[in-house]
DNA sequence: TATAGATAATTCATATATGAAACGTTTTCG
DNA sequence: CGAAAACGTTTCATATATGAATTATCTATA
């Protein structure tokens, strides 16, 4: 006799759960590193600002930092200005360019980079904690394929 | 004889790099439905509260909106504003709770949230097309311990 | 070389989000 | 009953982000 699915969800109906769950992923995990930047006095946009500056080793120009970013530039004057007030950064005249500004970061800017990473390292170690009954590389693949 | 594994990635780099391609990925579907829905005339945003609002089948308070959509009521209230500058909502007094005030979905509201609805379905659809290669299931477990 | 176009940064308007403070209304309880 | 607490919404200050318009400077070329 043929029986019928009770409950059954259609593909749609999974395929939907799935983008949801990536974009409430994402957002929980963007949650967690701000909670724990806050601790040390920073948002997740200006860890990523400081660390950029600090990789780079250099002063780098807004629009630089801009592209590193994935934002628009309006947004790192806005960044800058507020890395400035926080004492983070300092805006410098590139004598190469009269038009362009660049950013370096402070001592004070450099210290509260290094304890941002480390409260980011916290967040990524009790993120791997939660998914230890996964496979990372598949994930990771999944993952990357997300353009 | 011994050999040095060459560009071997600790664990810790790996665990960086998902917990980075998690948020990555969360926002490029976030990016994808944004600019799906900007064809319409809804933003991410909008077209979450007037889903809510057509579930519910029924106006809603402002802070049962914003229990759905987990977010403070003042953003709700900015957000009603906006919709109903658009003429998607309305704001209906509550005869109950002369406090209160209810959000009713107009007659254009209702076809704008069934026009994002399909905009939805393709990124959806699109989605599921780029993840064909992966185990969903696993990816929804491993997506749903993230909290 | 003069100028037209490209480029760097800022300003402004706007959208989205949070949290504190203010305000009116409702509920609770001494 | 009446005061205090709780509740619902809004307002304000602020952070983050976008995109258009503006200003200053630089570069390429007619």
């Amino acid at each position: 006799m043929k029986r019928f699915r009770i409950q059954q969800s259609g593909q749609g109906e999974q395929d939907r759960q799935l983008m949801f769950s990536l974009v409430n992923a994402g957002r929980a995990i963007e949650q967690r590193l701000e909670d724990a930047l806050a601790g040390v006095g920073l948002s997740l946009a200006k860890f990523g600002a400081l660390t950029h500056l600090m990789e780079a080793g250099e002063p780098l120009n807004l629009s630089e930092c801009a592209k590193k970013m994935t934002c628009v530039r309006s947004n790192i004057t806005q960044l800058m200005d507020r890395l400035e007030a926080d004492g983070l950064v300092r805006r410098v005249d590139d004598p190469q360019d009269r038009r362009a500004v660049r950013a370096a970061v402070t001592e004070l800017g450099a210290e509260r980079q290094a304890a941002g990473a480390k409260e980011v390292a916290k967040v990524q170690a009790a993120l791997a904690a939660t998914l230890n009954g996964t496979d990372h590389g598949a994930l990771q693949r999944a993952l990357s394929a997300i353009k």
